[in-house]
DNA sequence: AAACTCATCCCCCTTTCTTGTTATGGTCAG
DNA sequence: CTGACCATAACAAGAAAGGGGGATGAGTTT
């Protein structure tokens, strides 16, 4: 098992053209690789009527009618620790992870019925956008291919990637170019200041500031100095850790 | 190169005990990968939720020094695309990922004169916590090892969760709750409406909404809309998809 | 049953910040 | 020389923030 061998089924996976064709190709990978099932989620957005998911699977028609039908998700431990993890676990580890509930136990142990009883599963965020999971699972009497555990791991997030990718939300046309002043000024907003202090911070005028966040909101497009923000950070233009970093500096309370 | 070497590896990557252990196994296995450095940064918290970050890497202290001295984290392209992506990129890809001002272009060439020529980095984030990246690094006249990057992959995600198991971040307070109707307020607050406008949407008064906002920004300790905004973009309360999906419904532009 | 917390709702006040509008001039690159 | 960027300016309208004051009903605890 080398990675040459992940490197062709992942260039496989992430040609992949639709997500029937994902289906097929992870349902295959996932017996090659000694599971019997495979399940992959992906929340776009966070549990609003406007959010799409995308989720794929070939769990039996039994468990995937009662899971959706009693929106199990909701209290699906799994789904919990998932997002509370930065690498794959085994299902046996969940308990150490998060608190699992009575109620959460018995979703968990309804599945063993339907052939769901132990798995891998890896999970992968990106922070305002995506939170999603790809797991791998065995039946009854069946043990986890322990040495290939990190094959699902890097298999799992190629899969999410091209799931990503396939839900269209990753294609963006290009976005405006605001200049470096300009996006100093909307740096500053996001950490919360006002146009006052940015010009003390950045040693110009008040008005060149206003100016500058002017002048970016038009190109954005957007009236208002949130929605500037948003689309700044949306298009990758400043990031959470150029915001909150900063901030853990001055504010050191509770 | 087979799984059973990465198994090993993350094992002893795991069991390390201090931060000053990780660095020594990360570098030398960054060799090992036919890399000649690495820097693995983690942020750590959001908002008001105080944190730490942690940065370990074996670059030379001559651009180190520059790099904090300077402050370039800043404006570091590197660090703005891990943030949005789901798997580790080689750098010359960041253009495709994110776009690039000149200063910043600038900075990432002025690297160059201190050996950091090309890389790959891997990302990993949870919603509301951390945002983090573990780069693997070449010196001039060298080439990526290509067929190893999935190890590079493996190994930088087991050593992030290494450095976030170290930080003591697992430990921490739950991040504040806000309620439904505050929720609702902030989310259409981020899509760029007016306290006036939210209360027309939301059937109720506009001092009701002021209400609702003010207690929320207590509740995240922002003192600002935009930072009230932000911080619940990224604890998962609201997402993007919220955001703009919604635009795109009215205004299809672009 | 009374006391309590909590989410929701409403109203008042003042001060400060943001936004839109319409200007001016300097610098530097193509 | 034109266009892009950076800087500066003044004014009015409106929005947000911070400070009060309350009322109600649902659910808990005492």
């Amino acid at each position: 098992m080398s990675f040459e061998w992940i490197e062709t089924l992942g260039d496989l996976i992430v040609k992949t053209g639709s997500i029937d064709e994902l289906r097929e190709i992870l349902a295959k990978t996932a017996r090659d690789l000694g599971f019997d099932r495979f399940a992959l989620s992906l929340e776009i957005g966070c549990g609003s009527e406007f959010g799409t998911s995308v989720l794929i699977h070939d769990y039996p028609a039994s468990w995937a009618d009662v899971y959706i039908g009693f929106n199990l998700a909701e209290t699906d431990p799994i789904r919990r620790a998932a997002e509370r993890s930065l690498l794959g676990f085994k299902w046996k580890r969940v308990r150490h992870l998060i608190p699992v509930t009575d109620f959460e136990r018995r979703t968990f142990e309804a599945g063993h019925k339907h052939g769901i009883v132990d798995g891998y599963t890896v999970p992968r965020h990106i922070p305002g956008e995506i939170t999603g999971s790809c797991s791998f699972v065995i039946g009854p009497g069946r043990t986890l291919p322990e040495a290939l555990l990190p094959g699902a791991e890097l298999l799992g997030a190629i899969a999410l990637a091209s799931a990503r990718h396939l839900s269209g939300w990753e294609e963006r046309s290009e976005p405006p170019k605001i200049t470096d002043r300009q996006r100093d000024c909307v740096l500053w907003a996001a950490r919360g200041k006002t146009d006052w202090e940015i010009s003390r911070i950045l040693g110009i005028s008040r008005d060149t500031v206003v100016q500058h966040l002017r002048e970016a909101r038009d190109r954005y497009d957007a009236d208002k100095r949130a929605s500037l923000i948003l689309c700044a950070l949306f298009d990758g233009l400043i990031s959470f850790a150029d915001i909150f970093r900063w901030r853990e500096r001055r504010q050191r309370r509770r």
